[in-house]
DNA sequence: TAAAAAATTTAGACTTGTCTAAAAAATTAT
DNA sequence: ATAATTTTTTAGACAAGTCTAAATTTTTTA
C-alpha cells in the first residue's frame, strides 16, 4: 500500500489537476506546506510506482492508477465529513481537519459500510460530490454567484473556499447549502452583490461571491 | 503530541503492565513484533518525554502522564470497535485491525461525541470496559470459567484471547457475550469442560476455558 | 535573443524508527 | 561462587521523508 505522505501528495495533485492539467512542483509544495526539493523527491517515488506521469521540469499528471487512489481518499474524506456533520452534529467549518486524519483509514469494507450506514449520500457538507466505490461521481454543474445578473436566482450548492473562516462567515449570513438566493443589485463601484435570502437582504463582496457556488 | 509509534508503545506497555508490574524490553518487542534493540531506543525517547519510568535493565512502568495517554488510546479503540459492531454491523472478530488504525484519530471532541452518539457504552464487543474521558472505568470482576466447579453457573462477559480464530470458534459454539453457561462436567483426564448453554451441551478444552471470562 | 528571473532539481544533511552484530549486564545453573 | 545462558544495551547502518544551499533548466523580459 501507499504511505500517508504518498496519499497526501496524490490527493493534492488530484485537486490541483482540476485547475491546471499539468501540476507544477511549486504548486504541490504550496498546497502541502513543504519545500519544492521535498516535492521533487516524492515525485520520483510516485513515478516509480507508476502513480503519476512525471518528466523533469514538466510538471505531473496522475496515471489512472494514481487517480483511483486519489479518488478513494477523497471518497473517504467526504464520507467522514458527512458522518461528522450528520451523525455527530459537528458544524461544517469544524470537520476538515478531523476528516484529514480519517481519510487514511484503509479498510474498503469499512468505507462501503459507512456509505451504506448513511444511506449513500451524494454530497458532503460543503456540497462536494462523494465518489462511489469505483471513483465515479457526477461532476458538479456549479457556478459562482458572480455568474448571475440582477434579478436572477440560484440555490446555494457548494463553496470554492473551504476555510473555516469563510464557512463561519457564510453560516452567520445564513448563506448555507440549499438556500435559495436572488441577486437584487450589483454595486457598480466594486462589483459587490446584494442578495435576497429568505426575505432578508445580504451584502457580500465580489471576493466572497466568487467562492459561493450555486445551481441555477 | 505523540507519534503513532509512541502511542503504540504506550498502549502495549499498558496492556503488559496488567500482568507484570515491571514490563521488560523483550515483552514489548514480542508484543509489537519488533526487536529488543528498537525497543530500547524508543524507551529512551519515552523516558525523555516523562511518559515512562525507565532504568536500564530494570524494565519500565508508565508514569501517570503515560497512563493517561494509553487509556485515551484504549478508550478510542474500544469506542470504535463498538461503533463498527453496533452501527456498521461488523462481527466481533473483524474489528480489531480497523480499530488499531482508528484509535489514533486525535480529536478529543470527536471521541466524546462518538461516545455520546452511541449512548455511552460501558463495554466493547469483547466485553472489555471502555474508559471514560478521564480514563476511569470499573475494573472487570471477571474470572475464567476454569474457576467454576461442576454445577456452578456464570454469564459470559469477556475474553482473554482476542484473536479472530478464538472469537470465531466461540461464535460457532454460541459462546457469545451475555450468554448464561453452567458447568455440567469437568473431565478429569484433561480438565476439559462440558458446558450447558441454552439447553445444549458444549465441550471445550481447558485451553479455551482459560480464555473465556464470566461474571458469577 | 541574450540576460535576468523564476522554477526545478541535485547534493548533502538531519530526524524518526527500524535493523544486525557485538558488548555488557543480569540471571540461572552447576 | 563461578560459568553458562539469557536479556538488554550500544554501536553503526539504513529507509522514508524532510530540509538548505547550490546548480541547472525554463521562462520572462528588455
Amino acid at each position: 500500500m501507499n504511505t500517508l505522505a504518498e496519499e497526501n501528495y496524490l490527493k493534492s495533485i488530484y485537486h490541483l489537476s482540476l485547475n491546471d492539467s499539468n501540476v507544477s512542483t511549486n504548486q504541490i509544495a504550496a498546497a502541502l506546506n513543504t519545500k519544492a526539493a521535498s516535492v521533487t523527491d516524492m515525485l520520483k517515488k510516485l513515478a516509480d510506482k507508476e502513480l503519476i506521469n512525471y518528466a523533469k521540469y514538466q510538471g505531473v499528471t496522475l496515471t489512472s492508477a494514481g487517480e483511483k487512489v486519489a479518488l478513494h481518499i477523497i471518497r473517504k474524506h467526504r464520507l467522514w465529513e458527512y458522518f461528522l456533520v450528520e451523525k455527530l452534529h459537528f458544524k461544517w467549518d469544524e470537520v476538515h481537519d478531523m476528516a484529514e486524519e480519517m481519510e487514511h483509514i484503509s479498510s474498503v469494507e469499512l468505507t462501503d459500510r459507512l456509505d451504506k450506514f448513511m444511506d449513500y449520500p451524494k454530497h458532503d457538507p460543503h456540497g462536494d460530490p462523494i465518489p462511489d466505490r469505483d471513483g465515479k461521481f457526477k461532476k458538479n454543474e456549479l457556478q459562482p454567484i458572480t455568474a448571475l445578473q440582477v434579478n436572477e436566482s440560484g440555490i446555494i450548492s457548494g463553496v470554492r473556499d473551504h476555510s473555516a473562516l469563510f464557512l463561519q462567515y457564510l453560516e452567520k449570513q445564513q448563506l448555507t447549502i440549499g438556500k435559495k438566493i436572488k441577486v437584487t443589485e450589483i454595486i457598480e463601484y466594486d462589483q459587490s452583490m446584494i442578495l435576497e435570502v429568505e426575505q432578508t437582504k445580504i451584502h457580500i463582496s465580489r471576493e466572497a461571491a466568487k467562492n459561493l457556488l450555486i445551481v441555477i
